[in-house]
DNA sequence: GTTTATTTGTCGCAAATGCGACAGACTTAT
DNA sequence: ATAAGTCTGTCGCATTTGCGACAAATAAAC
């Protein structure tokens, strides 16, 4: 049994390879409950977390009490120290926000050359990489959508990229409302009232996270 | 001449092997004037771009007319399609603000082996992950100073950011006061009226892009 | 050196937004 | 089944924010 051969990190590496190298690695798989902290970054580049299965969010907490959702996880998705700037009071933490499964990789084993020059070192750098890029791609549309100057906007670029993403104009939101409120950096109450003006103006029609939307 | 060993990219690898591969990869250094536009972003992986010298910007355009400031670049910064998600009427293009030069490289060339089977494809992939990484350490850097609630607090946390980069409470903004509006997603006058209000609380002094903490 | 743009700076006003308080629906634990 | 907790939903109000218009200062272009 290999769960791993769908994880976007090994993808182009035979089953054997994987098993090899996750001993390599010394990589652990760890499970997690709803609710627990998964991972506290350090300022070193100490590791390197594959999402498993289940949902996670990084956010960051500074020491006047702000914390501030940064990103979600699901499947496939990575993170770990090398992707934050340590500077300030500001720590970062992982949440899960479903039971989840986790792999942990020392990040200076992926780094360092393995004592067997393994083959496949290769091939997970090039996937880290893309798997890095997608990152990019999320924050960037995420400033694309929080950049907007009102609510409707920011509420309208979430709505249209949801339709685009499923294809069809009626779907669920991915999140709750007020995680969707984090999401776009606006308060919550706001978003509830863009949604009954939206549904007034006859711009869509919704209950809970279910939207449907009319023109 | 190579002035390129200064290029992350390029680091840890010989003078020689960085000629060999810029032929390898058919790369070409191109010069901007201020105003340029360098690159429009097409559907596929076309180029990656590394910045050789001077400032630039990306930013989105959609059809409402609305356009984003999504990020800056200076020497070493790399962007190019991979980094973004083709979706929408979404275009984005990349701006000179002063005179540059650019590598451009066929994706590709990259990412496919290439014909001598180049033993420094792999440091490449290396630090190009390296590089992104860092990439998306300054977007979530961006999308935590964005994300406070209020102009003030966003504010502040652009300004102990740099006074902990350069180590003084005495700096200069490292963009212009109507760019710093638009990095930090608020209304410019409402900026300078943050200004004007911490100057009269004694917390800072300033004048054009010159500030001086004062706490 | 003169012109042309761009940037910095201020003001008042209207409008959008955040906040607190509250209630019902829905989930999750016990 | 009951209790605890979270999520959805609404309302009024105070405040922040964005906007437009304008002037002075600075920088860039000719």
């Amino acid at each position: 049994m290999n769960s791993l051969r769908n994880v976007e990190l090994f993808k182009g590496i035979s089953d054997e390879s994987i098993d090899e190298m996750m001993k390599c690695f010394k990589a652990e798989t760890r499970s997690f409950r709803k609710g627990d902290t998964i991972i506290v970054y350090s300022p070193e580049l100490e590791y390197l977390c594959i999402q498993l299965s289940g949902k996670a969010h990084l956010y960051s907490i500074d020491s006047d009490g702000n914390d501030t959702l940064l990103e979600h996880y699901t499947e496939n998705d990575i993170y770990g120290e090398v992707f934050t700037m340590p500077y300030g009071e500001l720590g970062y933490v992982v949440e899960a926000d479903t039971d989840c499964e986790v792999i942990f990789i020392r990040f200076s084993e992926i780094t360092g050359r393995c004592a067997k020059a393994c083959q496949h070192h290769t091939d997970i750098t090039n996937n880290l990489f893309y798997l890095t890029a997608k990152k990019t791609q999320m924050l960037l549309l995420r400033i694309n959508m929080i950049s907007r100057k009102t609510v409707r906007q920011k509420l309208e670029a979430y709505l249209q990229y949801l339709e685009e993403k499923y294809g069809t104009k009626e779907f669920d939101t991915e999140m709750s409302l007020s995680q969707l409120a984090r999401y776009l950096c606006v308060d919550r109450t706001s978003l509830m009232r863009e949604f009954r003006l939206m549904r007034e103006e006859g711009i869509l029609e919704n209950s809970g996270r279910k939207i449907k939307l009319l023109k």
